[in-house]
DNA sequence: GCGCCAATTGGTGTATACAATCTTGGCAAC
DNA sequence: GTTGCCAAGATTGTATACACCAATTGGCGC
C-alpha cells in the first residue's frame, strides 16, 4: 500500500547541488537531493517513515544505497535515525527551532551588514532578478518554487559575499528552517516574506549596513515570530467533540 | 602479511567524544571519534590515504562499518572521498581556510557579545575552569590534549549560550580549523591563544559586549594570521609526491 | 471481559561476495 | 634510454545473505 502516497520522489533539486558532495552524480545524491527537495517544497511530511526497502525500489537499487543516503540526510538534521527502528523525517522540537533561527540571525544579519560594503552593482541586479522569480512563483501560487526561492534567497547572499563555507552551512540552517515551518504551519505569507527581501536589497544597494543587518534580523524573527505553537491539546479537543461543526 | 606491518593509523579512541552527538556508543560513532580526534590532535597528516581494509582490521570489523564512518567524516569535511580511488585526510586549500575563518568571524562576534548579556558567575566560573586546564595543558606541552581544550573553549562558550544547534556548528568549523592549523603550519603559540582567551572571559565577567565580540573576532583574526601561506612551491612538492605519508 | 505473556513477523545492523575501476609493474617498440 | 602499452594486483562500489532487535498479534490466565 505504500505506493500510493510515494511514487514521485524525482524531483530535481533544481539548483544544481550547490557546492556539497556533488562531486559524484552518484545515485546516493540524487536520493539525497530528491528527499531533501521532497522536505523543503513540503512534499514530504515531518513524522512520515522512510523504509529502506520502499525507497530502494522506487530508485531501482540496494538497500546499501538507501543507507548511504539515509545516513547523509540524518547528518543535515533532516531525518531522524532511531537504532532498530527505521527513518523518519525529523520532528524538529521547538527549542530546536529556537536555536536554529537563533544562530541564523547571529550568521545572517552580520552576513548582511558585511555584504553591504563589498557588494558591486552586477550583484544588486542579480539579486533583483532573483527578487522577480520569487514575485512571478507566488503570483502562479507555485507553492513547491516559491517556497524554494525563499530559501535560496538567504544562500545567494552567502554566495554573494563569495565564502562557499557560508553557504553550505547556511543551507543547512535552510533546510532545517524549511522543516520547521512546515511543521509549525507557518502562518506567514509569501508576499510579505517577498517584501521584507525587497527591503534587504535596498538597503544593500544603499550601503547602508546597519539597515540591511538590522532588516535581516527583523525578517528572521518576523518568520519565526509567525510559527503557530502546535498545542497537541487543540488536536485533541477538536478530535474528541463528536458535535464539532467545521466550516463546511 | 598484512598483520606484521600493521598500518600506523593509531586509531586510539584517546578522548571520549568532545561534543560531537555521541548518541549510539556504537562502532561507526568510535570510528568516526577516533579519527577526528587524531587529525585535531595532530595524529594524521593531511593527505594521509585511509584505506578502508586497514581501518576494518584494526577496529575488528567489517568495510561497511569503516566506510560509514569514512561518509560521516567526508561530511564533516575531515576527510576528502574521491570516488573509486578511496579516503584520505583533508587537505584545505588557502581559500577554503580564509572563508573557514571568516564564518567563525562572523559567527563568534556575535556569540560573544550575546553571551556577555546572559552570561552568570556560576558559567564564568565554568571558563575559568576551562582556561586553568588549558593553562596546565600547555605548561606539560601536552599538545594533543592542549589543542583540543584551545578549541573546545570556542565550543564551550557556544554551549554556555543555550544553543546546541550553534555548537555543533561550532564544533564542525573548529575541527576544520584544527585541520588548517596543522596544514599551514601554523607558528601561533599556545599561550598567546590561552591569553587571548583569559582576554575574552575578563570582557565577559564585565559583561562588556563591544569589548567582548572585538577581542573574540581579534583573536580569530590572530590565529589566521599566524598561519604560514604555504608558498606555491610546497603546493607544487605536496601534489608530485603523491605517496606522502606522515605518522608521528 | 480484560490484561499479561509469548511467538511471529517485519525491518534494521552487519558481514561477506562479486563486479567495476584504478594503480602498478613489466615489456616491447621507437 | 625513454616512452607507450598491457596485464596483474589491489581497492573501491554495489548487491545479497544472515543475525538481531523491536513491534505486533494471538493465545492464555485471571
Amino acid at each position: 500500500m505504500a505506493t500510493t502516497a510515494a511514487p514521485r520522489l524525482k524531483a530535481r533539486p533544481a539548483i544544481p547541488p550547490p557546492s556539497r558532495a556533488a562531486q559524484t552524480g552518484s545515485i546516493t545524491q540524487q536520493i539525497v537531493d530528491a528527499v531533501t527537495a521532497a522536505v523543503i517544497e513540503r512534499r514530504l511530511m515531518p513524522g512520515t517513515r522512510l523504509a529502506e526497502q520502499s525507497i530502494a525500489e522506487i530508485f531501482g537499487v540496494s538497500r546499501t544505497i538507501v543507507r548511504q543516503a539515509l545516513n547523509q540526510l540524518s547528518r543535515d538534521r533532516l531525518v531522524t535515525l532511531e537504532p532498530a527502528r527505521g527513518a523518519s523525517v525529523a520532528t524538529p522540537s521547538a527549542e530546536e527551532a529556537r536555536q536554529v533561527f537563533e544562530t541564523r540571525a547571529m550568521l545572517e544579519s552580520e552576513l548582511a551588514r558585511r555584504l553591504s560594503q563589498t557588494i558591486t552593482p552586477a550583484q544588486i541586479a542579480q539579486l533583483r532578478q532573483h527578487l522577480e522569480e520569487e514575485r512571478v512563483a507566488i503570483a502562479r501560487t507555485d507553492v513547491p518554487v516559491r517556497t524554494r526561492l525563499l530559501a535560496d534567497f538567504h544562500v545567494v547572499l552567502a554566495r554573494l559575499l563569495g565564502n562557499e563555507v557560508l553557504a553550505e552551512l547556511l543551507g543547512d540552517l535552510l533546510s532545517r528552517s524549511s522543516l520547521i515551518s512546515l511543521m509549525y504551519q507557518s502562518s506567514m505569507s509569501a508576499e510579505q516574506s517577498q517584501a521584507e527581501h525587497v527591503a534587504i536589497v535596498d538597503a544593500l544597494e544603499q550601503r547602508d549596513a546597519e539597515a540591511a543587518s538590522r532588516l535581516m534580523g527583523q525578517h528572521i524573527a518576523s518568520v519565526e515570530r509567525n510559527l503557530q505553537p502546535l498545542s497537541a491539546p487543540v488536536d485533541l479537543a477538536a478530535v474528541l467533540r463528536p458535535g464539532l461543526q467545521l466550516a463546511s
